[in-house]
DNA sequence: CTATTTATAACTAATTTGGTTATATTATAG
DNA sequence: CTATAATATAACCAAATTAGTTATAAATAG
């Protein structure tokens, strides 16, 4: 299952993108508005800045920037930054085949299941979240 | 995440399918076959059996014997079954938008990205899987 | 200096998962 | 009629995961 965590990381994501480009905001203000615990927000901010998405700078009048384009950030890819691996079944997330066997119809399905729903999460960016105004979830 | 048991039970049944209609199976040939867990087959036979696919029989010269037709029997329903609702996300679980607010376009992404991989569990069926021979996964 | 803010890591309680154990019930073979 | 093979059902348990907290360090504005 999608985590908790990964809905606040887009949340969080879609909330700065709301501001205007190049706007600081701070931890505490998303937190407030989208009524995520601060640590948490503070906890997922360091996975955002990881992946490239946000910078902060420390100090009063401190903060967070959004520095990627919110159109280039997928769901998907929020979702793996913080879940890790996207799947739905045990034995997707292995390369091949599990146990011996040549071939297995149920990962062929399990697969396609999978990549149905991934294909929507691609095309879903954090900046049509921005657009529509998002409420916690 | 479909759980493990769901897989489970959906091989339990394809295996069931793969014999001729009516064809009496002991718990204990299932298990070993698909390398299971002969308790987990019992357990789970258990739910197939309330939902009405299984019937069994007792006794020595007992077994199980697939009382429905697997044409009939989708991935949805046999996952449904085993784990319960499905849901990849927290929030798909209740019925109305999360908190108060009156719209949350997130919760429309997860339920179209849910369902488009609905879509595929609730097309592929037990027949289909008892056909091309599958192997447990 | 001191307050404010980000950054990072470690920790914890509650839940879920995968599987086992125990016990009861039924039916057949001999 | 008894031993045995089989299903039926419930309770239990260890390990992993999740959601969130706590603690501590580092930077910077004023």
């Amino acid at each position: 299952m999608i985590t908790k965590k990964a809905e606040y990381a887009v949340i969080i994501l879609a909330e700065l993108a709301s501001h205007p480009k190049g706007a600081i905001v701070t931890s505490k203000e998303i937190a407030e508005k989208r009524l995520i615990s601060v640590n948490l927000v503070v906890q997922l901010l360091s996975l955002l800045k990881e992946a490239g998405w946000t910078s902060g700078t420390r100090g009063p009048s401190g903060g967070i920037r959004l520095v990627a384009d919110p159109a280039a950030i997928t769901l998907k890819d929020v979702i793996e930054k913080v879940d890790g691996p996207i799947g739905i079944t045990r034995c997707l997330f292995s390369d091949k085949p599990c146990g011996d066997r040549t071939h297995c119809s149920l990962r062929g399905i399990w697969s396609k299941a999978q990549q149905s729903m991934l294909d929507v999460l691609e095309e879903a960016t954090i900046q049509e979240l921005a657009q529509a105004a998002i409420s916690d979830c």
